[in-house]
DNA sequence: GAGATTTTCTAATATTGATTAGATTATCCT
DNA sequence: AGGATAATCTAATCAATATTAGAAAATCTC
């Protein structure tokens, strides 16, 4: 390692601390307050700097939603397949679907503000930057599509189920969780479960 | 009738022409861009009026965001009751249920501007008219609880189910569909017979 | 049709908030 | 340490937009 790249190194690690932090507070605030009502200034002092020196490291209000909205995208869908894929080739696919469920529920519910940062500005999000977010969103229903088409062509499921309705009656309970859901006297284990479980054998 | 009744009638049915227009118009760009990013000259041109003359009409933005949801909340929860008692007092709670689901997702899909608002704007309230707001909300909430819990009572949901769970998945699954619903290849009626289906008999 | 009243328009005002420019401070390298 | 570079701050700028005030137009009453 040249002295030189040693010396980008330590530079950027600095910058990429505040710009972090930067991140951090902007996640924190879009979610709470939606894209439009939320003040450059509320970022900055939630972040320990001034809004200026915000234009440092991003070029504009708009820009810097994108990258909560990538971020918070990509953890969610990592965190969901890596979970999955922790069960091993041998797992039902109700195990692969309960464990999504759960991972969802856990990263959107449990402190993740850029996770939830994408539910709660997605019909918020400015024309400019949205195509691209679309498609990310489509990506991620397409991969819980696949695990439904398993689980029927597994016998999991009836084969007289609309997949696609299935997937998104259960994005509707999982995704309307984030309005109601407060941490405390219920545990997201239960919630997951309670969700897999109606969906699966209903409430009859 | 006088003459100064008369009178008094016919101002405020024209003044009240164009306030039906002005809120009409606020309700469906409110609902489409959401409350900070709705600006007033997008609602004067939409009433095709100028923005200054809404003030005659209202005394602030907040306000005419205010009746908007008001107005909204009153048409579901009115529909929604109307069409149970339609049934008449023989009905099982499960068509209670389907029927009240039905009308749920058709006021609020089928082009009532009013009504979708309601569940867009859900978090970009202001602060000083949210109160209200979520109470209202919660009266309706608990109308439905109420239904689940006849329809627990009767037998027609298991015992050891929880009511206030299997509510709230419910209506996220129907109020996440005005996140995805697009009129056309669907009908509702179809929709809602699928979710009533998918939270009473589940998929398997 | 004249005068009063209601409604709408036009043109300020005033604030807010994103963005930029230049000065200032911290950090790094030799 | 001292000069270069990076990072941050401060103080404009600039545009957008809610709100107000007063003029103009429409409507109503007699």
């Amino acid at each position: 390692m040249t002295a030189n790249s040693q010396q980008r190194q330590n530079k950027s690690a600095k910058s990429q601390r505040t710009r972090e932090r930067v991140l951090d507070a902007a996640a924190k605030i879009f979610r709470e307050k939606g894209y439009a009502a939320t003040r450059l200034t509320d970022i900055a002092a939630a972040a320990d700097t001034q809004a200026g020196s915000l234009y440092y490291h991003f070029d504009s209000k708009e820009q810097l939603l994108d990258q909560v909205l990538e971020r918070g995208h990509g953890r969610v869908a990592e965190t969901v397949r890596q979970r999955i894929e922790n069960l091993g080739p041998a797992a039902s696919f109700r195990q692969r679907l309960q464990a999504a469920i759960l991972a969802h529920l856990e990263i959107n519910l449990h402190h993740d503000d850029y996770a939830a940062a994408n539910l709660h500005l997605h019909n918020q999000i400015p024309e400019s930057i949205r195509q691209q977010h679309i498609k990310k969103h489509r990506a991620y229903a397409a991969y819980w599509q696949g695990l439904f088409a398993g689980a029927q062509a597994a016998g999991e499921i009836r084969r007289d189920v609309d997949i696609s309705m299935a997937r998104l009656n259960l994005f509707g309970m999982m995704n309307w969780s984030v309005e109601w859901y407060r941490p405390g006297r219920l545990d997201i284990e239960a919630l997951a479960d309670n969700m897999c479980r109606t969906l699966f054998d209903g409430i009859t």
